[in-house]
DNA sequence: CATGAATGAGAGTTCATTCAT
DNA sequence: GATGAATGAACTCTCATTCAT
């Protein structure tokens, strides 16, 4: 809820307070945070958070929407350059790998919580549309692929898709804290084999 | 919980609360589930309530436990009967695409919103052995087929979980209402394509 | 709100809310009582005043119901049972008297605040139609007066409606402080002068 | 607020501010007008209200002192002018009227839910002076009347009075939305009948 | 003088849990 | 055992007022 527009001082604390909200939905999810834990990891006074954003939820979208606003360009950016495929699938698992194993740092479980709770408000698309994203991702590295003769064209939608759920689950397991490298690795090579 | 046993009008009591109750958890989840909806399905009062079960929590488990406990049962029969190979394997996976089309009728949400709240305490395990449920009778189920000779025997256990891992990431999508059959349909194709 | 029927003990306890809850309207108006001052005068906790009430609107409704509810009966026996007119007029001058003398123990400061923070939404209907049980009260017996010929038959409703009129002003300035006895009688007396 | 004299930008602000409170107090009454209200209606900022009038209260005396300094100037002019009786009743009963059938434009709400709420503080004598005012004014014209022999000397101060309350009554009438032309009419028309 | 970001007291409301009956 | 009235901690949100700039 925005006052009064063209301050920098204002985009700096708002950034202060996505930054610092950010770490609080990192550790406590999404569903255990209240505004007094938002203003107490600001320092920022129980009104004063309602000059930027005027509830929990606002705040929370708004995290999201800064974190992953870019998130897919560098892999869009690859497939246009051409890198070669196995480098690019590689690279990509490696970035899931690191992920998965460090969802400590990761909003998932907070986007996870909002999900399942807002499923009537219509605001869930944000993370279908995420799904999107993964989805899309895949399928532009397993199209370059083809193009580049190091895979056969068949079925790639439903293959990208597939490692789509797989990674999905992957990230389930992760947060319920039951996921190891091995298996991660196991499912990788799964994948890879899927290939060919 | 008290325990003062040779009483049947208290197990029935407590079966009486478990089933109510699950209603409730299959309808709203579980973290919007409040003690009041508790009692209101089961017309129970307010600290009746309180001699069965202390928390939602503990009767969330325990309608969970309930619920889970022989629900692998079937499929172990099946094998040890030696039923074929793909009549079980079509048969599974038939189930599973029921339950992922009637997500409302499930405590999967439940459960999900009950994991993600309580990573810290531990009692999260739940889930996870659940998985592992899901995995050794998938496991099961194709061991089955290697004995028929229907499918190679080719990594068995890393098969069997990246279907755990696809089957779950359906049904986080399942959940946030983006999954349609013909999808389904495709994963449980592109499954069994992957046995040959 | 209430939750449960057929207690006695909670009509009684709602008998005591309505009661102490009159004292603070008397004392402090509508607009400056807050479910605090309600809860503190009932010695009542935070939440239990909510078993009872859901707002301070309600409860002021109720209150007001409560005691307007039989307020007029009197006039309208004592116009049936042909009570003297004079007699009457007096007597319903001499009641009102007594009220403008001691509006610290009415509601009407109360009632005037909450009609005009509430004329949007319909609720002032109450005011208005307890200025209707005064125009028809006055009305009845000066029509009393007319049927013994103690007075002519000339405009009746305008004049009762005049005499409501007068008692409006008059309280309004009671409630501000600046109304003498002298005022009063003299007010009384122009009105019975009006008469003949 | 600092009285820095000499400063004819202090005084043109000023005034602008209690014009544009005016038009906000007509609108939304006194209870429900805050600071925002204030200084988005005065296009001025959050703090610089405060360097003119510190508190809603006083903004508010300040409107009506404004307001009502010159408003019974012309009928005392009148009455110096021996203006014809009859002629200055109607156009005292027409100006009331147009008053009371257009209370949208009136500070009379506003005024009646400062007075009510601020009995305590003894700053409720501005009501009663205004009262007065009205009371004094009728009373000029009345003994204006009297000395140009068209109404008897009888009475006329209480007379006057008796007028007041008739206009407060058909003031709150108009403020709950009850009141009609044709009620207005005939009370006017009562009041002249009584000069007779 | 003027600004508007920031403050913090305090209002309303919900709900798991207790305890006299 | 069973009841449900009562509790009070915790939460969200508003707004008059202050103060560094």
């Amino acid at each position: 809820m925005p006052v009064t527009p063209n301050d920098e001082r204002r985009k700096a604390k708002q950034e202060l307070i996505l930054e610092k909200s950010r770490l609080v939905f990192c550790r406590k999810g999404f569903l255990n945070v209240t505004m007094k834990d938002i203003i107490e990891e600001c320092g920022i006074s129980r009104g004063g958070i309602y000059l930027y954003f005027s509830s929990v939820e606002e705040l929370f979208q708004a995290v999201l929407a800064r974190r992953y606003k870019s998130k897919f360009e560098s892999i869009r950016k690859s497939v246009e350059e051409n890198m070669n495929f196995f480098s690019l699938l590689d690279s990509y698992f490696a970035t899931q790998k690191q992920r998965l194993l460090h969802m400590e740092d990761s909003l998932l479980r907070a986007m996870y919580e909002y999900m399942f709770t807002h499923q009537d408000t219509g605001e869930l698309k944000f993370r279908a549309s995420q799904l999107d994203n993964v989805r899309n991702s895949i399928s532009e590295i397993l199209y370059l692929g083809v193009r580049q003769g190091a895979i056969r064209d068949k079925n790639i939608p439903v293959l990208a898709e597939n490692f789509m759920f797989v990674i999905e689950g992957l990230s389930v397991l992760a947060l319920i804290g039951g996921l190891t490298e091995i298996q991660l690795d196991e499912q990788f090579t799964l994948m890879k084999q899927m290939l060919l």
